[in-house]
DNA sequence: TACTTATTGAAATAAACTTGCAATTAAGTG
DNA sequence: CACTTAATTGCAAGTTTATTTCAATAAGTA
């Protein structure tokens, strides 16, 4: 999960990642980063700029969250509601994991659980696709939600 | 699949459905229909809208999507493109099925495979939701893309 | 410290989708 | 079938999310 291991070591992350490629490191982009360390779930880039208040623009956090999405420190999410959300990849589940959504409340729990990795290359041989991965999410109604 | 079988049938039960609910069947309801029972995969409103050519609105659409989604004849995908997609349920997977899609060049494969039922179960009972059901989708590079 | 150029902020633009309201039209009733 | 009522549509305007342009700023290097 995002939060079980340590922000400094997504900093060392992103320092030796951007080194040596003409790419800088920069406040925003260390604060982004730190501030999806602490999130325990996917967040949209609105509400990083909210937490931010006033530290950077919304422009500098979509272009930040790009760079760091191609750079494999952030991955993005669409759980249906039209925006998308960017959860830091974790060094323990390299960020392979999934989600349980709240239909009513969009509560989000994460998941552990996956299926057999075989069904990935069965379907990637069967089709001649290569670098197949996939997208798994659970919706539902929670517990509280249930209630009313 | 979508097109697997008759688009009479969807009509249908786009009018058994609409009956007695101060809903009425429309031209425009009933071409969105009958052209996403010609579909092979999830197209967007705007290519609806387009395919269409003029007949109606594109909030119409829209609308009409909406409409239909809260009928259970559609179904709605979001292959992290920042657009909505939609999709004839059809009869007989109701719906139920996922896509392989190719990342370079997005096309799209319907794919019949899924995991256990049962996982989803265990899940729900594990944080105590209800009516859980799940989006699994697969994203790749395809034989043609892998060439360039 | 000075230089080079990647990055940022601000405003403008784009794309996807929604809302308000008057005009239209589906469907029930006499 | 004509009449009535209210759901639906079209059009314009408004939101929301995300991208582009470009001058100003600041990171990394010599």
């Amino acid at each position: 999960m995002a939060h079980s291991h340590s922000h400094e070591h997504d900093l060392i992350d992103l320092r030796a990642k951007l080194r040596g490629k003409d790419r800088r490191i920069t406040k925003p982009r260390e604060e982004i980063l730190e501030l999806l360390g602490k999130e325990d779930h996917p967040v949209t880039a609105k509400f990083i700029h909210e937490k931010l208040s006033g530290t950077c623009d919304l422009v500098t956090v979509y272009r930040s969250l790009k760079l760091l999405e191609s750079m494999s420190l952030v991955k993005r999410f669409n759980f249906g509601d039209n925006t998308t959300r960017f959860e830091l990849i974790s060094s323990t589940d390299h960020g392979h994991h999934h989600h349980l959504i709240c239909k009513a409340c969009r509560t989000v729990v994460e998941i552990d659980e996956c299926f057999d990795p075989s069904m990935e290359s069965k379907i990637a041989k069967k089709h001649g696709f290569h670098n197949v991965t996939h997208e798994l999410e659970f919706f539902g109604i929670c517990s509280s939600c249930q209630a009313t």
